[in-house]
DNA sequence: ACCCAAGACTGGAATAAATCAAGTTTAGGA
DNA sequence: TCCTAAACTTGATTTATTCCAGTCTTGGGT
């Protein structure tokens, strides 16, 4: 149940409120959601959380390394509960879903830069561009339909 | 001269006007610039160009594939115009700084995820987090003193 | 060389995400 | 049970970006 988080809290010496395990359990079971949607869901159980209080609770838990804050290029902040392996996404481009991938190379992925310019690299992130399903499928549709009737 | 740009507009058939002209020249003499720099670049030449014009061009520019956007996380958005090559960057956690980063294995990097989703996946873009020389050098400064007289 | 229409630019207002600030409540150790 | 630091509420503010209406300019056509 909740004590599962709760526990999480504890051993990153957190103190466990309510809006804290809402927050968690909304990530928990709404991977690579934003803020607003955090917001949203937490309200579901708790409706007088401010949203002020998110943004903090998100805060406090991503310093704590209790969740892992996404943010593709040109997106909102999006967070998720995965942060014990180094996994990378693949972010759609027209509707901005995102998937989870495992790296290829197994721990380190290119870790290895080829010319560093002197940085002390600690993280490769890598983000995979694309089109999902659903929305490779819509454009396929489009797409016969404009040879026969131009554009909608 | 400036006419290496020009014919950079005209061969996108772009209209050739003083404040592309002058966001072009700015981000080729200072890469990884976000917009706010490129507009003081702009005005050092052109005092009068608007904001939204450089919000303009830089779109344009960016569509047209004449520049490049890169958007690290929790950064504003910065451009670039070299475009030719898929290259990646490094980013400095503490100043923010970037530097180009050729990929390691080639030509397409991690191009290869190793569960898909189902995407369709046309680019990996990969964001090497880490310190740069400047900052790695403060650090070890303030460290040393930190022994001896506590926080600064 | 001149004209003019599409495209580009100006000025100013509006939006969205995120942060700041001051006061109130609450978790959890003493 | 009490008390204090941490967490939360309310509401204003900042920052990056976009929207909009009107004006100017580029460059193809005459």
């Amino acid at each position: 149940m909740t004590s599962d988080l709760e526990v999480r809290l504890r051993a990153a010496s957190l103190r466990v409120t309510r809006p804290r395990l809402a927050v968690l359990a909304a990530l928990r079971d709404h991977p690579h959601v934003d803020t607003d949607t955090v917001i949203a869901l937490v309200r579901a159980d708790l409706p007088a959380v401010s949203h002020q209080a998110v943004y903090d609770v998100l805060r406090a838990l991503t310093d704590a390394g209790l969740v892992r804050r996404i943010q593709p290029a040109g997106a909102t902040a999006r967070y998720e509960t995965r942060v014990a392996d180094n996994h990378h996404h693949v972010v759609c481009r027209s509707c901005g879903a995102i998937a989870d991938v495992d790296c290829a190379h197994g721990q380190a992925p290119c870790l290895t830069a080829s010319n560093d310019h002197g940085f002390v690299i600690d993280e490769a992130e890598v983000v995979y561009w694309g089109t999902c399903p659903d929305c490779a499928a819509l454009n396929k549709t489009s797409q016969a339909n404009e040879g026969s009737e131009g554009k909608a």
